[in-house]
DNA sequence: ACGAAAACCCCAGCATTTTTAAGGTTTTCC
DNA sequence: GGAAAACCTTAAAAATGCTGGGGTTTTCGT
């Protein structure tokens, strides 16, 4: 009978409850699964370091967003997998976010390499469980709606540099085009070609910027 | 009881009567599942043609060899995928292939885009069902071997145009570097110039070619 | 171990693309 | 209605990529 070792850091109790509720009841090969709670950056990482020297996890999951989105964020989920990643590369990271939003599922896969991404809303038993233990046979898992970010990123040959991305980005969260030079390193002549060349693109011409972004979501970039 | 149709289409008729059987004996909600197969890329076309007018088929299965490798082939499952496409688009689409490796994974989801791609080692009754199930469900379906493809080109942030990746393709089937600009429309020195530039973009400076090749195939390109 | 072929490196000129600034026109929105 | 933002045009400067020519080094077959 051998002892899976399960971290799950989110930043709500109750969430937190349900998954060591149903994680625990999982019935895999001769294995006793124990999980592991913390609600905070500072308590996950805590664990982690902790772990180095006993008997390391063999999965982790992590919530991306741990504390409320208006707060002041030093460190989030992202972050804590890394450290993660740094400290006891053989656990298994799985990230579990409510963002199914292709920019941030792709910039996570990209920083991280996580080995499992799950969206929230595909999140329930049956999930959970196949997460588990495909991640511990042969990772990766990635759960329904983050394959569909996948695929779009897949199936389309559009090459887009970083600024381009960045654009695309900040048009998507409604910066006004004249602000976005605050954040990117070029002219606004440059911002102003690069939006061009764009639509061009994606094949809206002419179009206003919502119509790009639609496009831009349809192809799995924002 | 719904019927769920099934067409698979692979040039070997053992293999073809062992999808037949497993799928056949799926127990799949409330569905009666008939399998129709096809051994040749006439076959199968001309039964995709017959489908337009009747019962489409909810699945079909394709494999990506339709021909032993040294015959001529004038179509192959991919050009048989596309054609499935037009005629019928509701129609699911899974790749099945021997091609476990990256370029050839990366070629057929971008010009295809199927709705599921299997890795014939990973296929056993357990996959081809889950593949089935997730399908019709919620596709797409990525074989283990195909996902960690996948995972490798999510996770890395080199974007490469068609010419590079040409390039690493060629070197990798050992084509000598004075011969591959007969396949890219480059001058011998740009040709070098470029793989100057990838040795340093996958951090293979000043090493042989085999380096470089390695360095691509662990990053997912080749 | 030899010589030839292939691979590799460097450079200068050319072509193409990108960036930039400066000016103007159109659209948006209070 | 009027100001701000967005958009377009143009022309010049900068950056990048391609090419052909030269050369040196490495590889490979005999």
């Amino acid at each position: 009978m051998k002892t899976l070792r399960i971290l799950a850091v989110d930043d709500h109790e109750m969430t937190m409850l349900g998954y060591k509720f149903i994680l625990e009841r999982i019935v895999f090969d001769d294995h006793n699964i124990i999980v592991d709670t913390a609600t905070t950056y500072d308590a996950g990482k805590q664990k982690i370091e902790e772990s180095v020297h006993s008997f390391k996890y063999d999965i982790i999951f992590l919530d991306v967003q741990l504390f409320p989105p208006n707060e002041e964020q030093p460190y989030n989920g992202e972050d804590l997998g890394i450290l993660a990643r740094e400290l006891v590369p053989e656990s298994k990271i799985i990230f579990m976010s409510s963002f199914s939003d292709n920019y941030r599922i792709n910039s996570i896969l990209k920083s991280v390499d996580p080995d499992g991404y799950m969206v929230k809303t595909d999140i329930d038993p049956k999930s959970l469980e196949q997460a588990v233990k495909t991640v511990t046979h042969q990772p990766p898992y990635y759960s329904s709606k983050a394959l569909g970010a996948i695929r779009k990123k897949m199936a389309n040959d559009i090459a887009l540099d970083e600024n381009d991305k960045k654009i695309l980005y900040h048009l998507s969260i409604g910066t006004k085009t004249k602000d976005i030079e605050r954040h990117i390193d070029l002219s606004s002549s440059s911002i102003e070609n690069r939006k061009r060349h764009l639509k061009s693109l994606f094949g809206t011409e002419k179009e206003n910027d919502l119509a790009l972004i639609v496009a831009a979501k349809n192809r799995g970039f924002i």
